[in-house]
RNA sequence: GCCCUGGUAGUAUAGUACGGUCUAGUAUAAGCGGCUGUCGCCCGCUCGACCCGGGUUCAAAUCCCGGCCAGGGCGCCA
């Protein structure tokens, strides 16, 4: 089929904005085709545009020959241009309706579609995913996606304004900026390196500079894990600030987070009607309980977990019906830590670390860093890791590096609890994974 | 990496316990026809499938073995 030029037919109005009150004005629309009801005489056309929809009535006596013949062409999910005019009337859903003076077929698609728009037959998540564009077309989907774009606004909004300056940190690394998760080599030229797992070390060094700094960004992880809550690449939101401690970074996250979930609550009624989900407000301050004290809570439940192990997956499921919110979880075993978490003075086995909960789900995690170079260095040999090949990070203790503690969000996993979908691959436009590449 | 479950038209499913009118049912999508107020329109007709390979058997969608793929759980990890 040959396609209609653009030429110079440009939106007026998106379908939202079109309402009775415009009775006899012509405008033009441009979207696609979700829906066609043809009763003969007369043929209605649901036209989809990012906004939502509206119908185009065609009463096929009263339409020019030209605009008959191009709605006997249209299917299902053809991008089309409508010009026409806006009917008042009690008979369609909106007050009004609008009849074509002349509609441009401006792509086309093939039938069958890999998946049905209508929603009258859901597809799996792995069927969705292979044709995610489409996917991504309906109406619960375009509403998680403006709840991620209110959600990114806001953490920068809040964070800019306390002070935080938005940095990028290199995704290409030469060596591995956390001992744990396994990192994906890339060829550097004649080099190897690796993608970055999180800027942990470039945000601490970077306190020395800027004091305060946020990030949002792409990581990855080359982690073998299949669950519903895991990527190989993510978006991290970190924040890295100097002369404060992980108390001090708590507050700030907890406040971040109430900021974020009163933001969504009321920039986004319309989207989470949609999804059929509820943001509660936090209550601040959001609970604490050490991990001595989760532990404890753990045996009264008759899981016994022996102190300093961490603490697996089912044990956390309990504690999420436990308690149905966030809560953080502080003193962490020290060896159950990352080498740059710092130990506490008195008690050396426990850290300055702590994790977000939500649920059964970790969000955050964070912590005072270890800001003496002799510490740090110790540290890194008790996890098996090699300070000569940390020798750029180490050089900046002697640069005068403030004392600074820090945390980082999965912006994904935040996404889960703002639209309660169940497998983090919902909330990722094209998720990667142990076995997913494309699309 | 380990464990569990599954793989039937474009999509989603029924059928598989106990092999045999399964010539594989249904919904939706697609094609054709009809219908002037639909809004999951409706009505009639049509098209379209048992993941791959091997085995058992008179007979396999159904049982067995291997492979591939998917979903879920665990571990790793955040």
């Amino acid at each position: 089929m040959q396609l209609d030029p653009l030429g110079d037919w440009r939106k007026t109005l998106h379908t939202t904005d079109v309402n009775p009150q415009l009775d006899g004005e012509v405008i033009t629309l441009l979207g696609w085709v979700k829906e066609i009801r043809d009763l003969g005489a007369i043929e209605f056309i649901i036209l989809q545009d990012r906004k939502g929809t509206v119908q185009i009535t065609i009463p096929k006596k009263k339409v020019n020959k030209k605009v008959l013949e191009k709605a006997s062409f249209l299917q299902l999910q053809y991008c089309i241009g409508v010009k026409g005019s806006v009917k008042k009337t009690d008979m369609a859903q909106r007050g009004f309706e609008v009849i074509p003076d002349e509609i441009r077929i401006l792509g086309i698609a093939q039938h069958p579609l890999p998946l049905d728009i209508t929603g009258k037959t859901s597809a799996g998540i792995d069927t969705r995913l292979n044709a995610r564009v489409l996917d991504l077309c309906k109406e619960n989907n375009r509403a998680t996606w403006n709840i991620q774009h209110e959600t990114l606004a806001a953490f920068r909004r809040f964070l800019s304004q306390r002070g935080f300056v938005e940095v990028f940190t290199p995704r290409i690394i030469a060596t591995a900026t956390e001992g744990g998760a396994a990192l994906f080599s890339v060829d550097y030229f004649d080099r190897e390196a690796y993608l970055a797992q999180s800027p942990q070390l470039y945000k601490e060094e970077l306190t020395l500079c800027f004091e305060k700094v946020f990030e949002i960004g792409p990581f990855f992880r080359a982690e073998e894990s299949h669950t519903r809550r895991h990527l190989s690449e993510f978006i991290s939101i970190d924040i890295e600030q100097a002369f404060a401690t992980a108390d001090d970074v708590m507050k700030i996250l907890e406040q971040t987070i109430h900021y974020v979930c009163e933001t969504l609550s009321k920039n986004c009624r319309e989207e989470l009607k949609v999804l059929k989900h509820e943001v509660d407000i936090p209550k601040l301050p959001l609970k604490r309980f050490t991990y001595t004290e989760i532990l404890d809570e753990l045996k009264r439940e008759g899981i016994d977990i022996p102190w300093g192990e961490d603490i697996p997956t089912p044990a956390f499921r309990t504690l999420g019906e436990l308690h149905p919110y966030f809560y953080f979880i502080t003193e962490w075993p020290t060896e159950s830590k990352p080498f740059y978490i710092k130990p506490l003075s008195s008690r050396p086995e426990v850290s300055e670390g702590f994790d977000l909960m939500w649920k059964w789900m970790e969000l955050v995690s964070g912590g005072t860093r270890v800001h003496s170079k002799s510490l740090l260095m110790k540290r890194l040999e008790e996890q098996g890791l090699n300070p000569e090949s940390f020798k750029h990070h180490l050089q900046v203790f002697d640069y005068g590096l403030p004392p600074h503690a820090g945390w980082a969000a999965g912006l994904e996993r935040v996404l889960m609890m703002l639209t309660g979908k169940k497998n983090i691959r919902e909330v990722v436009l094209f998720p990667r994974d142990r076995t997913r590449l494309t699309p």
